[in-house]
DNA sequence: CAAGCGATTTCGTTTACACTAATAATGGAA
DNA sequence: TTCCATTATTAGTGTAAACGAAATCGCTTG
């Protein structure tokens, strides 16, 4: 389905190359270039079709790309990606906020919506919600500007056992992952302690309120945490 | 996926498919079959891609069709083209009721919205609402199962003088038509008498509380109005 | 009843984006 | 340093949807 949508500061778009400018800034967020293998897993498509969006977006000023070498986003192609996402986690927060939405179940919908909003109804919504500054996921949501802090945080499997902590942000758009994860009793903002960890990679025991939890190492390093600090 | 995002009843049609049929709703609702350059001159393009879109949607089982006689929806057809009406009723009324915008400058955000919401959200959206009867333009909004009542209602310059009757809907979708209805102070739901009106398709002239308007033959036509009858 | 004109369709292209199959480049192991 | 496996790119196709130019239909009218 080819959508273009309106807004005032980035030039208008299809659904396709927000897609891709999204993926290739999440990957890029790690440090290194992105493959074109890594964009084609990420948007599940095959490795020509990349190719060859890759070349066009590089011709267009989106993003930087030398065959063979990976490609990274252009400042034009950051703030479209930036844009995109802020209209994604204020969607995100709005379905959740407003209509009932579990946290855990907005990913989907706001897929689709952010390719379709103005930026008027991202304002109004953002204002509704009186400007939030993380969405659901705990996630930070970029400025207007194109601006975005992400607060350091550390992965469950990483936090010592004796620990107290708040979970900060969940890092995965699986929907059954998610689920699982909330039906534990976890969500951002949730406080616990961590109360045992097996060695070789094995699961972590935390303390919720009464109850103990035991959080395989896989799923653990998508709880981004932010650690009670020991001493004043 | 045991409930993908779309409904049952419809399959997953593109933003242009469902933007003909719409289209083509509307111009057979009243009465006679579309033609190629009605369609066109409505959807703003080129009476040869018509031509090849209705060939291909009346393959599809959409649409009625043959050659250089125009065409009409399939039961099919005119179930999906409700399906849309009724999302974009209900975004127009969410978006007026719940974030602000005005009644006359919705049309543009749900012309996109429509193609990108779940039946879920509508859902909620309408829920919300308490399930409204009428969006903001005071036309009818299609029941989920496609189901839709037009109540009667008479344009303005069939209305007698003298009489006194309330704005019901109006007709257009011309945002420089809407903002003008509205600045006179006219909006769904306003009560107003017939004061006066010209001969040969001239103004009418209306009272509106304590304020006169003078309103052109073409534009009244767009006003449909409920008369208050004059008898018990 | 033939002619002409507007409405419609056919034809050939274009753009965007996907795919598969075939080919080429890169970097590490032998 | 050569060779191979991995990864990436090119080449060729397909589909959806648009366009303009040219051919054609069918109604009105002289």
């Amino acid at each position: 389905m080819l959508t273009p949508m309106t807004s005032l500061f980035t030039d208008d778009l299809t659904t396709s190359v927000e897609d891709y400018l999204k993926a290739i800034y999440s990957i890029t967020r790690q440090g290194h270039p992105a493959s074109t293998s890594e964009i084609a897993r990420l948007l599940d498509l095959s490795p020509p079709s990349v190719s060859g969006m890759v070349k066009r977006l590089s011709q267009q000023g989106l993003l930087e790309y030398q065959p063979y070498k990976g490609v990274e986003l252009t400042a034009r192609g950051r703030r479209a990606a930036l844009t995109v996402l802020r209209r994604h986690r204020i969607i995100e927060s709005y379905l959740v906020e407003r209509l009932g939405y579990s946290w855990d179940s907005v990913h989907q919908e706001a897929e689709r919506l952010e390719h379709a909003v103005s930026d008027m109804l991202i304002e109004r919504m953002a204002g509704a919600l009186g400007n939030p500054e993380f969405d659901p996921h705990g996630d930070p949501i970029p400025a207007p500007d194109g601006t975005m802090v992400q607060p350091s945080s550390t992965p469950l499997p990483d936090i010592d056992v004796g620990q107290e902590a708040a979970l900060r942000r969940v890092s995965s758009h699986d929907a059954e992952q998610l689920k699982f994860i909330a039906s534990v009793g976890l969500k951002p903002g949730t406080i616990f302690t961590v109360v045992a960890r097996q060695p070789f990679h094995g699961p972590t025991t935390i303390r919720l309120g009464d109850t103990e939890r035991v959080i395989g190492h896989e799923l653990g390093f998508l709880l981004q945490c932010e650690v009670h600090s020991e001493e004043q």
